[in-house]
DNA sequence: ACCTCTAGCAACAAGAAAAGTTACGAGATA
DNA sequence: TATCTCGTAACTTTTCTTGTTGCTAGAGGT
């Protein structure tokens, strides 16, 4: 792209980390659209930059999500089908980033006191990792999408 | 404190909100120990400086888990017993921070696919935040105590 | 051939958040 | 009064993430 037209909103905190989020939304996106979205498409409907887009898309792309294609024409397209691709799947291809803003501490391992309160809280999160990742596995795109014609066909109505 | 004691380690990353985890550990350690802890040991045993400990004390004083007193003999007291503190009240006094490292998005709020997406975040999220503060609630510092002589007695035991 | 459009990549800049630090004030105790 | 201790505000440092720039390479169209 030779114009501008990037970056409307200039930074903006980013406590989170909403990778997931936007890559959900970018691939159902690509789902409904024919043809293949550039970077610059994308990093436009995300308020981003084309160079990030690219820097995520790749974790899917290396996974086998997506397939991206150089030169006029080219971009990013599905290389599956939604019903193929679960939450977790996209979480994993990205990382698996830390999902807990929590941590422990490492500053006296020998420390039965410091031993005793990791456990306690290790056992608390993994019981909660493991209840985000059946969920998370058990979602897949299509739903997504099937909730959103849902959503749309409400709207439809009421009006 | 004249002369200087702390910070040993110099910063070193904490991509994680530690607090929680370290918290707990001074609060066990105020019930073994006879009379007022002051910032600066505190300081001292977590690597840390003592305005930061101040700081983040304040939160559990603030809630009337601790208490602080000026002057020569001073410092941090637990003002209740290990029995009636649970890892959800310090999680609290710490000002309830964020649980989660993955957050949804807002760029488009009208958009039926990003409220679709987020549904289906904001549902596992809150399924797995349920799990975790359950547990937070049914744990007590008294328990965690507890698990620490028993882990006291293995070691003397074994030797 | 040449031009344009596209991703890939590396290097650098910028912004924000959290922790660390410094400095000073206010009680408390000896 | 001297000293110890917390309370607090202001400032600095460190680290992380994202944004930005510049270049390469591949894919088509003209
Ligand atoms: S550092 Fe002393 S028991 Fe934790
Ligand atoms: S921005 Fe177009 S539907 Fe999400």
């Amino acid at each position: 792209m030779s114009m501008a037209a990037n970056s409307k909103r200039k930074f903006e905190a980013m406590r989170n980390d909403s990778r997931l989020s936007r890559m959900l939304h970018v691939l159902i996106h690509m789902d409904r659209h024919k043809g293949a979205a550039t970077s610059d498409m994308i990093a436009n409907m995300l308020n981003t930059n084309p160079v990030v887009v690219r820097r995520t898309m790749a974790g899917l792309r290396d996974q086998g999500y997506v397939r991206s294609e150089k030169g006029r024409g080219g971009g990013w397209t599905l290389a599956r089908k939604l019903e193929d691709i679960s939450l977790l799947d996209i979480h994993q291809a990205l990382g698996a980033p830390p999902i807990f803003a929590i941590g422990l501490t490492e500053d006296h391992p020998e420390c039965l006191v410091e031993q005793a309160v990791n456990s306690a809280l290790t056992d608390a999160f993994k019981e909660a990792e493991a209840v985000l990742v059946a969920r998370f596995a058990g979602v897949t795109l299509a739903d997504l999408a099937r909730d959103f014609d849902q959503r749309f066909e409400q709207i439809s109505k009421c009006r």
